[in-house]
DNA sequence: AAAACCACTTGCATAATGCAAGCAGGTTAA
DNA sequence: TTAACCTGCTTGCATTATGCAAGTGGTTTT
């Protein structure tokens, strides 16, 4: 995992996996402030590594947007995981408590539903 | 995961996980050729931020013994599910097929005994 | 046509990592 | 008992990664 193993790159998945970001713009606005060129260069890299693609807007083709591949969803069974270890250990993580709950009670189906939810927006 | 998100600090934990390795001299050993400052400071951190504990060897009381607490241990899904992505998409992982069948068949059961394992080596 | 927006790029300062050597405290061998 | 040795680091310095602020080029909005 040479690609994933710094401080940004997981946070750029999560934010697509989660919480709904495709744009540049959208990355830049995270809570973790990630400085512009670090984005960039990461956003590229995970496009490389196949983890990401990146296409316009079909609503606005001056802009690009990007999402994850099959090989990027797949990490979400990681994602999830890293979240129950959180809400165990780590105090203010913002994580919906719901969110947590559904998480211990039936992670297959949150997988499923996930993956489905990305599935759609394709389209 | 403030912690855990550089180029090191899972390596260790992924030694100590399934490699029983615990030593210092071990650590510097791994394939990966982490340098002996960053080995050292890695060490401390994750110490501090309980990840791991650092023991006296009750055989050899010169040396140190390095293991995972429960904390550290609360990773092993993360780490198995890492396993699990990484069979699938990176070639040479070096991770034996037996180990990855068990894993994708019963991944609870597999859990529990590598606990077990580690629970055992404390006494 | 001008202003604003978006997705970056560039330049430079600061911080993290890599590499090689050194060193302190305990153990073993002579 | 002294010297060599092992273990677990520390130190100094070069290289690389990251952070910050400003700038650029194409597009869209007014």
């Amino acid at each position: 995992m040479d690609t994933l193993g710094d401080k940004w790159s997981l946070l750029i998945i999560r934010d697509l996996m989660f919480n709904e970001k495709q744009y540049y713009g959208e990355f830049i606005q995270s809570e973790e402030k990630i400085s512009t060129n670090i984005l960039a260069e990461r956003l590229l890299r995970l496009e490389t590594e196949g983890f990401i693609s990146k296409t316009h807007d079909e609503k606005n083709l001056s802009k690009y947007k990007y999402s994850l591949t099959s090989k990027g969803l797949d990490l979400l069974p990681v994602l999830l995981d890293i979240i129950e270890w959180s809400a165990k250990y780590d105090e203010n993580t913002g994580i919906a408590k719901s969110f947590v709950q559904r998480l211990k009670r039936d992670k297959e189906k949150l997988i499923k539903e996930i993956l489905k939810k990305h599935a759609a927006k394709k389209y």
